[in-house]
DNA sequence: CTGAAAGCGCTAACAG
DNA sequence: CTGTTAGCGCTTTCAG
């Protein structure tokens, strides 16, 4: 391995002359410096950033916690994250908790002793008092992917309590007034939001609140819900899920049993992953910028390593829109 | 931030003594350990895992280079390779290439310099010659998830060469003489297996040899691929495509000029991503277990990290199977 | 069993 | 413009 010193050796200057001329900093002759620079190709010179990091206190990376990458939805986030940190020149570290708490403040510790300038959180699963505490006592910036009471944290997230309204609003324009919304858990804020504004949306138009139900917010947890709900006698017209995976465990309930979606039954997701055009039907859903989410969280992290926390506490939401497909018919 | 040193402060013991109770080492009183770790728990104490990484020079982390988190298979893969890591106590530095050459060894350095023990490729891209032989002078051990000519690096794959076979038996048991195989990039040498075991089954068959096209292995690449081929006049009764993305995208374009699959046209894909099951028609494809490959790379990368270089240059090739669903049909 | 001291590779004042 | 000198926080000999 090549060291600074091994350059500064054979360029015959000092180790911190070195520095400077691969730094670029002000203050050294261009020729010493085109020497060193010269030498430092030639030897394949790496500079060690381990080092660098522990001498400038500057980790230059970022730590991006998730449940789990395979969901095309994190993914999406991920890739924005990952390209606004590029650009940005640092680097993200991934971690995927199955929003297990323990795992969850492990990584977090993990992070941290790692010295991430920064964390960005997809949710904060079921955490004790405790653990909430030791959350707020860090003085790293943390970003949270949803809605938080935690006035010390920034976010960045979607207006999912409008996107719950935009979905029920169309349902209720196909003539739906018997509906179930399918959600995840309880604590989940983001689909809590999205229920609120779903049963919010009928009751404003008079009409009965739709039914919320509680399982997985994952495709097998969107199939088991939906093969309890077809095997009853059914007395909805249209189901709308808290994301869609779940709607794809729907669709796949549905297949089974020989529902037809959506001449028997009408569906409406909510993320607006990639696959949901082409799955069959393909997928009426609320569409959430999922990459634009990573990229801003990013930015907002890099803003406040900058100029220290911003005083609102940078909270951010982008906006949704209704993905028209189709999963949905209007009811005959 | 609290340091070795304000713990071994207030423990009212050395430097040294405080760092061997946290590690565990041999050599040191019970009862003074106890008293370390007390007050180390008592002051939150994290260790600087930038200063342990530079003292003992090993960096506890590994590179992961993909070209794009957001391709499902991908995402499989780097969930294997995270839990693993994880498992070992190690952590995965995510990198998206895009397939770009410049990016890819950009992300390789930068991989380098942060001291990664190891690092896992998703796929060598059109690299030039001085940049394989830079690759080949890494002293860091890498693994390709394809075959290689570079007897120096280690691999994991999977055998995809049956599995264009297995796709081709299938279609000719079913009856189809005239297929057409989509592919990817030339220079993939996966998809180039793939479409070498997929020709050489027909011809084994004495079948005419199918036709291969080239074109993007993602999505919209099938896509265009598939428009082409169905707006002139359709000699072919089944598509095999390189990867399921593709026929995804076979699968839209089907749906746009009403070509019904698999009554029209029968198509097969190639990984298994579990999008395949919910799009319709569900995809029969071959299967392979990505998420152990994942794994798998890790598992090598940490035996070689262990024991230095294996003899053999460490190639291990998972196995495939056809997985049937419904997007192919006899040929009446 | 514990302390002293060197050093990992680099940056950053501070002199000159 | 360049050299000297401290560290960054931790591990690891080497003495004691």
């Amino acid at each position: 391995m090549v060291t600074l010193s091994d350059i500064a050796a054979k360029a015959g200057v000092n180790l911190s002359t070195a520095s400077r001329s691969l730094s670029g900093a002000y203050g050294v002759h261009p020729k010493t410096r085109a020497k060193v620079l010269e030498i430092a190709r030639k030897l394949e010179y790496r500079p060690n950033r381990v080092a660098q990091v522990l001498a400038t206190g500057h980790s230059k990376s970022l730590g991006l916690i998730v449940s789990d990458i395979r969901n095309p939805f994190f993914a999406d986030i991920a890739r924005g994250a990952e390209d606004a940190a590029y650009r940005a020149g640092l680097d993200l570290i991934l971690c995927n908790t199955d929003l297990n708490p323990e795992k969850q403040v492990r990584y977090i510790d993990s992070l941290l002793e790692k010295q991430v300038e920064g964390i960005i959180m997809n949710s904060v699963a079921p955490l004790g008092a405790e653990q909430m505490r030791r959350l707020s006592t860090i003085t790293v910036p943390i970003v949270l992917l949803n809605r938080s009471k935690l006035r010390k944290l920034s976010t960045v997230s979607v207006d999912n309590y409008k996107g719950g309204r935009l979905a029920a609003k169309y349902l209720i324009e196909l003539g739906h007034k018997r509906v179930i919304h399918l959600s995840g858990p309880q604590n989940h804020s983001n689909l809590r939001d999205r229920a609120r504004g779903f049963v919010d949306q009928y009751e404003a138009s008079r009409l009965k609140a739709p039914m919320v139900l509680h399982g997985q917010h994952t495709e097998s947890g969107g199939y088991e819900l939906a093969r309890d709900l077809f095997s009853k006698d059914r007395e909805f017209t249209a189901i709308s899920t808290g994301n869609d995976v779940m709607a794809f465990g729907v669709i796949r309930a549905a297949e089974e049993v020989n529902i037809r979606i959506p001449r028997d039954v009408s569906l409406i997701g909510f993320d607006d992953v990639s696959v949901g055009a082409i799955v069959n039907p393909s997928l009426t859903t609320i569409h959430q910028p999922s990459y634009e989410v990573g990229a801003s969280a990013v930015e907002l992290l890099l803003s406040q390593i900058a100029g220290g926390p911003p005083a609102t506490g940078g909270n951010r939401m982008l906006d949704v829109s209704l993905k028209e497909r189709s999963s949905c018919a209007p009811l005959k």
